[in-house]
DNA sequence: TTGTATGCGTTATCAA
DNA sequence: TTGATAACGCATACAA
């Protein structure tokens, strides 16, 4: 018998019942609201048949689609994949799915990515950061998708966010190398203009220059783009400086593990010769060797709490609000008093 | 002046531009079919109001998305993000998108997912192993949506693979391990009985032994769930054993860090007292210190010629076919001979 | 408790 | 080259 083939619709399964496509359609979304013995009846005709919903007719019948969307820069950082899978368990609990999009840190593929989980009639979405052309902002207004930022905490933007404040962060973890008495500082960063993770961070640590007394155009600092590889290279770049830094910090940890193994193979001892420091505080840092030193973000917290932000606004309507978490210090091993070196006399540095 | 708060639809662009929603439908899909004063104002009305067409109506009058579902264990395996990666550019360049889903290595949460896809409309679904029921088989085919399994390949089953040879590619190992002199082996596995990937690799350490002319019986092995953390736990139980093996493989990198990690604390030298080997080659595995041997996957590859297997499929109509891509052992710093011992006579073991 | 009828936004067939 | 119009599969207001 030649398999008859064409996909099982709500139209068949009615019919296989003897029924009406509204009674099957109430069977499968309210349960309660139809007699037990038709409700069976649909039942064993929806197992026979194997039929499973059109999502796409659903949507547009019902004009909603319990799915939020995300959007990340990529998913081989694993930092953003634990928060997605936070964000994610989160969800599934309400009745929500989750629609993943990542962009490989390019803002035209983010604005493609938007459009598209917009098009697939994504309830909400998630987005990591503030650094968006404001049309963006302006067509999610139109198309009446609300978006949460996160990965920040900006409360003076009109956008809310769930996230930490990038400044303070970096800023505190500046501090402690300052207080242990560094004075030649590097960092490793990704491109600041486009990022507003990077620049936060970058800012917190002219802050705590600028605090200590030091003069910020003295920090030293090497853009790249993410990657192990990147960070060994940019390490090897800022090694070649003189005088050479004596803390180099790292805008996350991939970059950082990068750096340490350059050290590693160049010979130069860390924390001994040169500090480093990380941030994001991922399962990496731990089994590094030494282990690094790095700032926590509470990546699963974000996503928990953007889920739930998100929930409450679709589900009860309640407005988003800006909410921030905190981030620590996780001193591990990278991280030590500069070396005893004499300390040439400021104005010979030019000669 | 109030926001008119409705979303612009086709009909909305064909009124501004004084034309039907045909010819604005086929503006945007077939442009050379329109004429040029038409299509350009058109264009314009679209650009004035920020039209984006829905993606589920699209779906259901065309009967097809462009969309290819992908469903992973883990987005937290940087091993399976990267073969996205992969999958999802090469997919990009030919006009579709890619949808992902996660299962956390649960074989319900598998279904419910393909389930999601197909509802959504993928028009085909890209797999990892072979393990899952036959039933699931059943639906895919009875809703018309083909599926290609990577990560393993099997071209003695119907369903159709584009991988690599688990067993083959462990027993490369296993081999190099025995030919070195260990005799007493361990291996730390993910659950063999719903992961083929596992069942594989240990099958290919008992063919080995076998062909050594060791007893496969004598391998010990503990069974773990996926995480660095794992891995150690895993590591620390079979050193309380005796004897103690002098080779750990780890059914892959993650497991075989943590297990290097739990090695260190405890003192033991790797690979001066104990071998360890790891599966994926992944990034991880070069950052190690002592670097960790391991099996080079092909995972960029996997991902790349799935993509093109499946729009050749969908494009072109080419039938699926399996592809076996290769594996090599990379051999770093974490496999050594095994210590020089006094043999115990065989039969005084059980004393 | 169940059925009828309409609309959701788009594509595609057929005429004009 | 363009316009009517009939699907597509489902939810829902209303009627029975």
């Amino acid at each position: 018998m030649p398999q008859r083939h064409s996909i099982p619709t709500l139209h068949d399964v009615a019919q296989m019942a003897g029924v009406s496509t509204a009674t099957v359609s109430r069977c499968l979304n309210f349960p309660t609201q139809v007699a037990k013995p038709t409700r069976e009846r649909v039942m064993a005709a929806v197992a026979e048949l194997g039929y499973s919903p059109n999502f796409g007719a659903k949507a547009m019948a019902s004009r909603r689609t319990n799915t939020i969307g995300a959007i990340i820069p990529t998913m081989e950082n694993a930092i953003f994949a634990r928060a997605l899978q936070a964000f994610q368990e989160e969800l599934r609990g309400h009745g929500y799915t989750m629609l993943v999009a990542s962009t490989s840190y390019r803002q035209d593929i983010e604005e493609e990515q938007i459009r598209s989980l917009v098009a697939r009639g994504a309830d909400a979405l998630l987005l990591i950061g503030h650094a968006r052309a404001p049309e963006i902002y302006q067509f999610l207004e139109t198309q009446g998708v609300p978006a949460l930022v996160t990965w920040a905490y900006e409360p003076a933007l009109k956008q809310p966010s769930v996230g930490f404040d990038n400044v303070a962060a970096m800023q505190k973890m500046a501090d402690a190398v300052i207080d242990l008495g560094h004075k030649r500082l590097a960092l490793i960063s990704a491109d600041t203009s486009t990022n507003d993770r990077a620049s936060g961070r970058l800012t917190g640590i002219r802050n705590a220059l600028k605090s200590a007394g030091l003069d910020p155009k003295d920090l030293q600092m090497v853009t790249t783009t993410y990657g192990i590889e990147q960070g060994a290279v940019a390490f090897a770049t800022l090694m070649q400086s003189t005088p050479r830094p004596t803390a180099v910090f790292c805008g996350n940890d991939v970059l950082a593990v990068g750096a340490l193994r350059r050290a590693h193979e160049m010979g130069i001892k860390v924390p001994a010769d040169v500090s480093i420091t990380g941030f994001d505080d991922m399962q990496l840092a731990q089994i590094t060797i030494p282990a690094l030193t790095s700032v926590h973000v509470p990546h699963r917290e974000m996503g928990r709490q953007s889920a739930l932000a998100l929930v409450g606004l679709l589900k009860d309507d309640k407005p988003l609000k800006s909410i921030e978490l905190g981030t620590s210090l996780v001193m591990r091993d990278t991280l030590a008093p500069p070396p005893h070196t004499l300390e040439p006399a400021t104005g010979l540095r030019a000669i």
